[in-house]
DNA sequence: AGCAACGCCTGATAGC
DNA sequence: TGCTATCAGGCGTTGC
């Protein structure tokens, strides 16, 4: 599934590819994926509005447009955005398409969790979800001494504090695994319970599995493709994550497959404790 | 308040 | 073989 690594992967490609371009019109094929304003007004407002900049933030896609308009995109678990040739075929699941000056935009997604909202400068600014986000990971607003915080306070499994985006914005199930691996910590252990070197030694692999997807441009297990449809690369290089049964990278021991807090988790029982 | 469980969805897979 | 049940999970909502 999507996260920060290939969020960022797909928002560097379409900085590149659709930044100064005018969107002409738009279509929607399921008006549930736009949350706010309604499928009509939607259409009437994106009409016209130029792409000043890709952003992004925790795992949300954010398009600056003309006239001080936000469009926020949130792919969820098997959501889409690919940049293509007005004549590419329009594969199943494809809810919206932005029609651009040249080429287009198309948001496509088997199970249709994946959202979209165009909003006034004003409200983006207030909008929840987005302000409600911790600090980036890979931004100096992301310190060792919060973090390990962070973790002091919480009494919660250390895995559920990886994935909460209000503690730090981009994690999701696979990097929250391949990082706990890394610093040799058991996923339930209780966040409270690490000891500052622990934790210390969390906050370094967090940052260093986030940068090792983005290099190497996400990874795709299932449905992840990049905004130019391709695969990333990074499934051929994690170490736990979707390996059950295969040996570990450093001890040889099987990888195994567990429950956590109802989310399929990867670790070596040997080197994680 | 803080945390756990549920619902949203479809396609792949397991089990009978 | 062909059916049904289960699973996958980010995040908003609901409930304890």
């Amino acid at each position: 599934m999507p996260e920060l690594p290939e969020i960022e992967t797909i928002r560097r490609q379409l900085s590149e590819e659709i930044v100064g371009l005018t969107v002409i019109d738009a279509a929607i094929y399921l008006s549930k994926v736009i949350k706010e304003p309604s499928p009509g007004s939607f259409l009437r407002e994106i009409q016209g509005r130029r792409i000043s900049r890709v952003g992004r933030r925790g795992k949300y896609l954010l398009f600056d447009l003309s006239g001080g308009y936000l469009l926020v995109v949130h792919l969820r678990m098997t959501g889409q955005l690919v940049y293509e040739s007005e004549t590419a075929p329009q594969p199943r699941h494809t809810h919206l398409i932005l029609h651009l000056e040249r080429g287009r935009l198309r948001l496509t997604d088997l199970r249709q969790f994946g959202c979209v909202w165009l909003l006034p400068a004003e409200k983006s600014a207030r909008m929840a979800q987005l302000a409600k986000l911790g600090p980036e990971p890979l931004t100096a607003e992301f310190t060792e001494t919060y973090f390990v915080q962070r973790l002091k306070d919480s009494r919660r499994q250390v895995k559920q504090v990886l994935l909460d985006q209000e503690i730090v914005a981009g994690i999701g199930n696979i990097y929250a695994d391949e990082a706990l691996y890394l610093a040799g910590l058991h996923p339930g252990r209780r966040a409270d319970g690490l000891s500052a070197r622990e934790a210390k030694k969390l906050y370094r692999a967090v940052k260093e599995v986030l940068r090792e997807g983005i290099l190497h441009r996400g990874t795709s297990i299932q449905h992840y493709v990049d905004a130019v449809g391709r695969q990333g690369s990074h499934q051929d290089f994690l170490r736990v994550h979707y390996r059950a049964g295969q040996p570990c990278p450093r001890c040889g021991n099987p990888v195994v497959k567990v429950k956590l807090g109802g989310r399929g988790t990867y670790l070596c029982p040997a080197c994680q404790t």
